[in-house]
RNA sequence: GUGGGCGUAGUGUAGUGGUUAACACGUCAGGUUGUGGCCCUGAAGAUCGUGGGUUCAAUUCCCAUCGCUCACCCCA
């Protein structure tokens, strides 16, 4: 975690994460008496001290979703789905999605007294850094990229060959939603892959990420699960829930790899170009008036040539130019000048209403 | 925390132990009288990351430091 002192002394820790503090935010404002489940989205930054490497910095932003309050299996394929329509809507291709169950705490010791047995066999095996660990945390093994444990996880006990009876109901039910999903083709098929797990033991049930074709140590787009103790462990009362959390400048950089362009701001709609002063201060007003009515204006700079002003305007981006000169006022019009089209300009009368008609 | 690579105008890059550090794009202006884009001309803009050292002389060589970056480590 980031923490350090600030210049008051105080100790500061950055937000790491979404998922606890959404669930923090549920207890502290009663979410649980609004109509469950509640349906919860953030973006927002978030920060890790580690190092950065390629995908990987200590200021980035996430996207996350949580449903919190429906323990269904069916709620849990619909944040799968969410985050394939999130990814794949972007463009994104070859996306690869997995999913594994963990259980729960009624039949994971049994697991994980399997898998610690299984791993001190094939100690001799597992690479060098998990040698020394896989005691304490036996499913870093099944996370660990190096060939060496590759070759162990890859025949390592799967936990959902053990899954109790009700965890075993909750994942079929899950796959079987997927399926559908699939089949229906508004989803992309998944593999189970028993080496997907989370370290933490408030996550239990369903885990998932999708990640690009290229894998490597840090790929993971997007990632969730369920984490029904959670919110009892935060003070609550017993809540289930899930959710995903999606790295967005790790999203960016696959966009960037796949030459996919990221869709401009909105462009500019209108920039005012005048000839004469007085010209100027109608434009002012006009301007003013125009965005309150919801148009995104500029007025061009005050003693610039009328050339420089709509060499301005072109360099800008704005779809339109609005010029009004001296002579015009009299007359009670402007000119509206396409920018982005070969469309003919426009004589237009000096009101907003009018002029924001033909900004569309 | 460990190791490698890199730090030159806004951006991307050249370059050299020695007079005013170059080029492209971008920005700004002008190319006459109220109309952008193309073209032409011109201008602004860099303490060559910072500090120290070697040297008559350093942006160029050396060291340190900071930053960026890639990998390791770690990974709620």
């Amino acid at each position: 975690m980031y923490s350090f002192q600030d210049l008051g002394g105080d100790s500061i820790t950055l937000k790491p994460e979404g998922t606890a503090p959404v669930c923090r935010a549920y207890i502290q404002h009663g979410m649980a008496n609004l109509p469950q489940p509640v349906r919860l989205f953030y973006e927002n930054p978030h920060f890790r001290y580690e190092r950065p490497q390629a995908g990987r910095v200590r200021q980035h932003h996430q996207f996350g979703v949580e449903i919190i309050g429906d323990p269904s299996p069916q709620v849990d394929a619909e944040v799968i789905e969410l985050g394939w329509t999130y990814l794949s809507s972007l463009g994104l291709q070859g996306l690869t999605l997995k999913i594994n169950s963990i259980g729960d705490s009624e039949c994971r010791p049994a697991y994980m007294e399997l898998l610690g047995t299984y791993l001190a066999e094939h100690e001799s095996s597992i690479c060098e850094d998990h040698q020394k660990r896989y005691k304490t945390n036996p499913l870093r093994v099944l996370d660990c990229k190096k060939r060496s444990c590759l070759s162990v996880s890859a025949e390592a006990p799967s936990s959902v060959d053990h899954l109790c009876d009700a965890c075993r109901e909750h994942f079929e039910g899950l796959r079987s939603t997927l399926d559908d999903l699939v089949e229906a083709g508004a989803m992309a098929p998944y593999t189970v892959d028993n080496r997907l797990v989370r370290g933490l033991d408030y996550y239990n049930r369903t885990v998932f990420e999708f990640e690009p074709t290229e894998e490597k140590s840090q790929s993971t787009l997007l990632g969730g699960g369920r984490y029904d103790p959670l919110i009892e462990i935060l003070g609550g009362k017993p809540t289930p829930g899930i959710g995903f959390g999606s790295g967005v400048e790790r999203v960016m950089l696959n966009l960037k790899a796949q030459g996919i362009e990221v869709p401009a701001a909105r462009p500019l709609d209108i920039i005012c170009v005048h000839v004469g002063d007085n010209a100027r201060r109608k434009l002012i007003i006009l301007a003013a008036t125009l965005r309150a009515a919801g148009k995104s204006v500029i007025v061009a700079s005050e003693g610039r040539s009328m050339k420089s002003q709509m060499r301005y305007a072109n360099n800008s981006g704005a779809r339109y130019a609005l010029i009004l000169g001296d002579r015009d006022l009299e007359q009670g019009e402007a000119t509206l000048r396409p920018l982005t089209t070969d469309a003919p300009e426009k004589q237009v009368a000096l009101d907003a209403a009018a002029i924001a008609t033909e900004v569309t």
